[in-house]
DNA sequence: AATTTGTGAAACCGAAAGGTTGCACATATA
DNA sequence: TATATGTGCAACCTTTCGGTTTCACAAATT
């Protein structure tokens, strides 16, 4: 299944394996002990954020850290430009108006 | 059944209502006519975005008008900020880097 | 007053999500 | 070599999701 990054964040468990292998690199058993879910669980969620990109593997001998692809983040960055310059012209035209009080009262 | 933002733009079809309604408000109707499903799964979707706020409902005769939430828009905005911070300070590293491999080139 | 139009809600359905348990297998360690 | 440890994968289960169909009802139109 075609899995996409706005999907991979909407689970809550996921949005927090994120923040925490952020800070640092970390194992799938170091990442379960956060979570009052089994090491599988974790497994599982680790397998869809590696399947769009969101995570990388760095094996270390029998142990695997799995570290944040923080460049992949960016693409909900590039969706929210969008929308982003819209607030910012509604900001501006309320900046308008609050200007135009301003001039008011003097 | 509480639903976030996050859940909300998960849905590729939802993120498509938004982009409509972003620039300008329109009816279930107006907004079914461009998907491929029926009036009701829009609506479907409608609920759940006004549910988490991300959409506003405005009555005009037997007609309900669907506008844009756009500050709702920024709590994603503000969930990138921290992950932002890291994105861009591995950016100044590359350019550290780069002015570095520039100063040896000399 | 009768009919059409715009809408939301409920019941139902198949598929997907997220969890668990059990297993296989490679790598450390005794 | 035997055992412990770290991991992924598959089977299974329950809940949720996204869709459809059917209905109710208010507002517009005839």
């Amino acid at each position: 299944m075609r899995r996409d990054i706005f999907q991979a964040i909407a689970d809550p468990t996921r949005r927090a394996i994120i923040a925490l292998i952020a800070v640092q690199s970390m194992t799938p058993n170091a990442l379960a002990e956060n979570f009052h879910t089994s090491r599988q669980a974790i497994s599982k969620h680790l397998r869809i954020l590696t399947e769009c990109e969101l995570v990388k593997q760095e094996q270390q001998g029998r142990e695997i850290y799995y570290q944040l692809e923080i460049k992949k983040l960016k693409e909900i960055d590039k969706w929210l430009e969008q929308y982003r310059r819209i607030w910012e012209s509604q900001f501006d035209q309320l900046d308008k108006v609050l200007s135009t009080m301003k001039k008011q009262k003097k």
